[in-house]
DNA sequence: CTGAATCCGCAGGGATACTG
DNA sequence: CAGTATCCCTGCGGATTCAG
């Protein structure tokens, strides 16, 4: 696949792959709010509040494996304590993670009169779509 | 959900679906696909060729659903032809979308590096990971 | 050519309970 | 506090078939 004028180097069938895993629900977001500072895993879970225990352990291995997050140990013993942070790499992912956030934050708005307009059409005959 | 510094307007909440929406695999490569210039259906699928027809339409359904697709059908009869646009808000996605895009090619190698080493700690203990 | 419809397997992801 | 394990359901997404 290529992309025209815009050349992406690679190919894109080992891009979109990674593409869909940072771009991913919790992975963004657990990167948007570890690029913030870093944290311990329970504030992480009440700060993105919707994920579930599960998701947030899964979501953080994912990323560590990526090398995106690195999990720091302080204690293994009585209260552990894990805190999380971005490594270099994740760091270098935070602006383009955000740019799109902040395209979706400018445009969500629009995005869901669009979805309701259309939903409207197709879902009621009856309107009054002339 | 607040990202501190780097507010955020609006809810996360209300952005993560958009953003896992538009983070998708497909919805992604379509975007970038159409960016170059409008397309036909098959072309589109020729293009993207890793994609299966109905994706392809279920995607291609999404986004003219988000308002970030124009569908237009230049002959309802033999033989049919339907161009797939960006439109303009379409446009506005990607150049954020093309950013991660090109985060991701430039990075993949690193992290297909970084997952095969953290799998290699993990799943063979033998390894002379010291 | 451009789809819609159906079948179906598999992984994503939530809830809950248990552990160190 | 910081996980792990299990259950289980939903939806993604591929293959195939039918239609205008």
């Amino acid at each position: 696949m290529k992309l025209g004028h815009m050349s992406v180097p690679g190919d894109c069938n080992r891009i979109s792959p990674i593409l869909s895993h940072v771009g991913n629900k919790w992975a963004a977001l657990t990167i948007l709010v570890l690029s913030e500072r870093p944290k311990r895993y329970n504030q992480l879970r009440r700060e993105i509040e919707t994920i579930s225990q599960r998701m947030l352990t899964v979501t953080l291995r994912g990323l560590e494996r990526d090398g995106l997050v690195a999990r720091e140990v302080f204690a293994h013993k009585t209260p552990p304590q894990v805190e999380y942070s971005l490594t270099p790499l994740g760091e270098t992912l935070v602006q383009p993670l955000f740019a799109l956030c902040e395209w979706s934050a400018l445009n969500c708005t629009e995005i869901e009169r669009n979805q309701a307009a259309h939903d409207g059409e197709a879902g009621d005959p009856h309107a009054s779509v002339a």
